[in-house]
DNA sequence: CTTGCATTCCAAAACGTTTTCAGGTACATT
DNA sequence: AATGTACCTGAAAACGTTTTGGAATGCAAG
């Protein structure tokens, strides 16, 4: 019951041919009948079917947005929605849609990410939170289908990536910390199944040794990036070694479990023990006290992953590895 | 180069009629050949394509979420994640996937969400966060295409709602807060532009006048939902009516703009003024002193709304307005 | 031997576009 | 008058499915 090509060809007395090339902007179309169209089109309210489109084209101008463990409670994705606000309005101005795949839901339909792509069509995917041991990693990466990975290093001849200097942001906030005075300070890491990780270990002992300060794996906790993680892992750092008089989190969330414990325990912020986040999600600002963080610019790394894809599934750029600069956020918890 | 049903076709010596009915598990196929047919498939790693299929079906099973004001800095959005997790997953259970649309920039490509649905043939909408006076919002009521809004009292022909028994809602934080001994209750309402405001406020009055407390509408300060309209609300309030010992906030993200003027004032929560929000979202729990609040199913609305609209799509149900009931959470504020 | 009925298969149409190739007209150039 | 050259238009193929309406086969019943 829509109205198709073929009504508007038939109303203005010409054929679907000259109706599709007058829309399109196509120039070999007289500029009488042009106006004609376009009129009559209007008057209709002729809307052309993307899926016709698709077919014909092979392409759906649409890409998938992958992210996995999407549920109920969790709440990372405060993180992630800025990333996903700049995939949105960048893919908006390139004219592409965006559509949400659920990893841990597809997995119940029994169907890699990749199949599901390939059904739809999909024109591309951007991939985020995906675990390095995730068993379809790979697959995607290898897949002929466009893609860009977030916060994992992997480049192939069709997947590019968008992360932060990990390694730059954590070497931030500890000399910042060292600059403040403080020798002793721990370091509440998250999981190891995230590239970040490690790379945020890693800054945070060079940052030490280039300052002389002995880097001691005891003070370094591995938590999973949850609010509760940071908490238990503020506690036992503290517990363990009383003479800490600073704790860097991988993440801002572990942060803000971190400051819970302080808090209970009497431990006066920044005065008795100094805190710095990574992230710098709106909550940084919200919480009390206002968060140090190290911040990234998480609608970039969207807006860039879009660029990059759209770049690639056009065949204008190769995938490539590109990096954005964190930066320091100075507030009330050092 | 993907591989096409003509492909399978051929490789086991049928037609492609019968491989679209053995894939579609008709049953007018003999058992034998079925089989063949399902192992080639296999073999040749086969994947409908889902353009095609929408073609000829005339369904795409993709439906809409519309969300406005869809942009960097807002953080409203922590509230509509926990509705968007519950809107995909129950879709993903019925075999529907979902394509995010940000009215603000569809604006921008000059076209009407409607205009955006039906050229990508969307089954049915899912429609958040938009304002009573949006020029769009009787269209897409009106509109054929089956929707479903959140938090909007309206039922068309096509147009079911979800929402929050929002009266109800501020008669529970009311209530508590006088059960508590308070008598002098300031509220700080959202903007009038949105349906939730009116119930809340109806609800707060109410609560007020059936316990023999006089409404007064210079306890009622009228925000716009961010944190720094509920700090400036609080702080009207307060300066005006000193004796006002508690404050019923709209949303959780005024409450926390509350809770900061208290703070920086010296004001001692819940001692000297009592503070309970609206939503409960998670950083309800975060923040400290923890917020007492009143907590909306979102997870369960997102749900309940993907379910009504797909009810509808395929005829099954009419449409309806749903209503769920919240509940009081009383934590540290009060 | 015909008729009827399952069972299993297929040819072809349809969905709504884009695009290729060629046809037609008008006009200027030989 | 024939040829060339723009310019505009259209018929038809193609994209990859589902579905309709038979057709062929085999077999039981008349």
């Amino acid at each position: 019951m829509p109205v198709t090509i073929r009504d508007v060809a038939r109303a203005a007395g010409v054929s679907i041919t000259t109706v599709s090339r007058a829309l399109n902007g196509h120039k070999d179309v007289g500029e009488k009948t042009r106006q004609r169209i376009l009129r009559i089109a209007e008057e209709l309210n002729y809307r052309p079917s993307a899926v016709a489109r698709s077919l014909v084209t092979q392409k759906t101008r649409t890409i998938g947005f992958l992210v996995s463990d999407l549920s109920k409670g969790r709440i990372w994705h405060y993180f992630m929605l800025q990333i996903l606000y700049g995939i949105q309005d960048r893919l908006a101005e390139l004219g592409y849609d965006l559509i949400l795949v659920n990893t841990t839901t597809t997995r119940q339909r029994e169907i890699s990410y990749l199949d599901f792509c390939t059904e739809r069509r999909l024109d591309g995917v951007i991939v985020i939170n995906l675990r390095l041991d995730d068993p379809y990693l790979h697959e995607v990466v290898e897949s002929p289908l466009p893609s860009v990975v977030i916060d994992i290093p992997l480049v192939s001849a069709t997947c590019g990536y968008v992360t932060s200097d990990n390694v730059y942001g954590a070497k931030l906030a500890v000399r910042h910390l060292i600059g403040k005075g403080h020798r002793t300070i721990g370091f509440v890491n998250g999981h190891s199944q995230a590239a970040v990780s490690h790379d945020r270990l890693r800054g945070y002992r060079e940052a030490l040794e280039s300052h002389g300060i002995p880097f001691r794996p005891e003070l370094v906790y591995e938590a999973d990036y949850t609010v509760e993680g940071g908490r238990k892992g503020c506690e036992l750092l503290r517990t363990a070694h009383p003479e800490m008089t600073a704790v860097f989190f991988a993440s801002d969330l572990m942060a803000i479990g971190g400051l819970h414990h302080l808090r209970e325990a009497g431990v006066k912020v920044p005065e008795e023990c100094a805190v710095v986040g990574f992230d710098d999600i709106e909550l940084a600002e919200i919480v009390s006290p206002q968060l140090t963080t190290i911040r990234q610019k998480r609608y970039e790394m969207g807006a860039t992953a879009a660029e990059m894809l759209v770049g690639m599934m056009e065949g204008k750029t190769m995938p490539e590895g590109r990096t954005l600069l964190p930066e320091l956020v100075v507030r009330q918890t050092s």
